[in-house]
DNA sequence: GGTTGGTACTCTGCATACCAGATACCAGAT
DNA sequence: ATCTGGTATCTGGTATGCAGAGTACCAACC
């Protein structure tokens, strides 16, 4: 008896509470404007749970997670609290995502296809001719972040990938409240532009040092211009 | 009425139950060879909630840290194992290791004091003159790890540190099988030493590049030779 | 003998209950 | 009015209970 060829996909299981409950925290914690206000947003268990309708359990497990991912900050019998970054830990973040991005572009020089590379370029197609900024600065941030996240995925390798996904939605809160500067997205295309020559021409030690000192770059700039993180 | 001076420190705090725990099952895992045999090694909540004498919750928290630092791998409604890496995950963790540590070497040319970089120096001075190994490959073990610890540690950039500090457990279990060979041995402490003069030189890219360079070598060898990884 | 169906058991995921540390507030004394 | 001591209450840490999913085993049937 032939066996009926239906085709069926595995039954989807329906995410455990634990970790429905880590995205909307993880979500709602890196939409809020953390540094908007001077307080710290406590973040109450019961009062979750009570939200939620659900138990305290899989809260407590879905605030360990975030806590290890460090987004949110429990003091021993204190309570959670939303993380806020000190000015030092958000330059620590930036010299580690260059570390990793400048590795980054070191595999695609050696690793990717020459139409991968090509995608990089048609991303800023939008922008008008010779790097001049046409479109408005919200475009143009979000351009920035897919073409960062862009190249991580070309160079094929999940762990760099997954580490500066945390590593994205951490700046991406200080980002809110950094007020673009025209010139300085205008500068930041042309950068991208190199780089994405020098990953053309597979030149790896260029575009290795070109996106480290890109990114680099991003950390002095906050260094010098950022006062409002303690 | 004067204040008594007693000069008393903050009562240390008893960590919490499943913070010792974390750290019990940690330093099991990593000194145990998960790669010994074939058989998936189970963590049953039970069977560790009577061994440590304590509930399945605290247990359950720990656990849960360790996933999401790798260590232990949970399937939902089976349990957790402990975690096998896969060669790929292990060649990418080389390959974080190789793009971090370049920059922790890029940092101390940078900052670091000359007595800081003299002490790595130090670190070999047991290993006779010109690059000889004397000593037996257990000692140099410890050393290498060591260095490559000192290196980070000098980068003053504790996130560089607590990124390695995993990734060097991980490195462990898989060196417990690897079976040292004497002329790799020589061959890393003549690149540590190569590595020690480029930052003596304060020489940033060639300091970078060695350390890339070492690490990535590493990887290549596991490429090679390493077969026991699934 | 191999396969199928059912049953019993195991173990995780979630909920609830209890306990102890910490904080805040209030009353009384100075 | 201020300081001190005590107490009430809140909150996180821990223990335990319960139900459903998953698995394994056994028996019966083809």
């Amino acid at each position: 008896m032939a066996v009926a060829n239906l085709s069926l996909k595995p039954v989807e299981n329906p995410a455990a509470l634990k970790d429905r409950i880590y995205e909307q925290l993880k979500t709602a914690i890196t939409s809020m404007n953390v540094y908007a206000d001077a307080e710290e947003h406590r973040l109450d268990e019961r009062q979750l749970s009570e939200d939620l309708g659900v138990s305290r359990t899989p809260i407590r497990e879905a605030l360990c997670q975030l806590e290890n991912e460090g987004f949110v900050r429990t003091i021993p019998r204190r309570g959670a609290f939303v993380a806020r970054k000190t000015k030092k830990e958000v330059l620590e973040m930036v010299t580690v995502w260059a570390a990793l991005e400048s590795m980054a572009a070191r595999l695609i020089t050696e690793n990717a296809t020459d139409a991968e590379i090509a995608t990089l370029r048609e991303m800023f197609s939008t922008f008008g001719e010779n790097g001049a900024v046409q479109a408005d600065i919200d475009e143009y941030s979000d351009t920035n972040i897919a073409f960062h996240q862009a190249l991580f995925r070309l160079s094929r390798c999940d762990l760099l990938s997954s580490l500066t996904e945390n590593l994205f939605l951490h700046m991406r809160s200080i980002r809110m409240r950094t007020i673009a500067e025209k010139d300085r997205a205008t500068r930041s295309i042309i950068d991208h532009m190199h780089i994405i020559e020098a990953l053309e021409a597979r030149n790896t030690g260029l575009a290795e040092d070109l996106v480290r000192r890109h990114t680099l770059d991003l950390g002095r700039h906050i260094e010098e211009y950022v006062d409002w993180l303690e």
